[in-house]
DNA sequence: CACGCGATTTGG
DNA sequence: CAAATCGCGTGT
């Protein structure tokens, strides 16, 4: 039986966290049904010195969020059409996240099918943009804690470091060179 | 207050 | 390879 993770797991590094993040599950409780899934990718945003974080710009409307405790919803939205799902992590003042990038689909596949409009399974929740939308999530989870009702992450065993690989992040070519390189994606191959 | 662009996705 | 589409950060 596993069980709902609560605020304090998320009180540590960001790049620890995205790593053990994999194998968790992350639910969605929408119009009386329970959608989600295991999460297969994640990448770890770590404060104002690293360029590819939005908080590199330092503390904003948008980037507040980041700024407080750790177990928190950052959710922005980005081109205008696709929104971004975070945990904000580490410790209160120290702005941090881990986006969630990829999930594997377990429950409520059917309605998530019909959120995305349509698309095969495997398109359904293999990327950031992609499972905010099959798993209905805007910007009024932004700053919400992560134990809530509606959306939360429930434990699960931890995955082997065989299973995991990790790499540079995608998409964020205005950070530095070091910044870009640095292997803070990770991604969970196969069970 | 105007301007430029992005932690993406999709279709051509 | 480029469009879609808008909130936010930056500079005037």
């Amino acid at each position: 039986m596993s069980h709902v993770l609560t605020r304090e797991f998320f009180a540590r590094d960001a790049v620890t966290l995205a790593r053990d993040m994999l194998g968790k599950k992350l639910l969605r409780r929408h119009q009386g049904q329970v959608l989600g899934g295991i999460i297969v990718e994640t990448e770890a945003y770590l404060g104002e010195d690293d360029t590819a974080c939005h908080a590199s710009r330092g503390c904003t409307p948008r980037t507040q969020v980041m700024y407080g405790s750790a177990g928190h919803y950052y959710v922005y939205l980005i081109y205008g059409m696709y929104h971004m799902l975070n945990i904000v992590t580490g410790e209160e003042g120290h702005p941090q996240a881990v986006l969630v990038r990829a999930l594997r689909p377990v429950l409520g596949v059917e309605q998530m099918v019909a959120l995305r409009g349509g698309v095969a399974e495997k398109q359904l929740c293999n990327g950031p943009g992609k499972l905010c939308q099959a798993l209905a999530i805007d910007r009024s989870f932004n700053g919400l804690p992560v134990d809530g009702a509606d959306l939360w992450l429930e434990d699960a065993p931890p995955v082997d470091d065989a299973h995991v690989s990790a790499g540079p992040r995608v998409g964020i070519g205005y950070a530095s060179n070091k910044d870009q390189q640095r292997p803070w994606r990770f991604i969970l191959h196969q069970r």
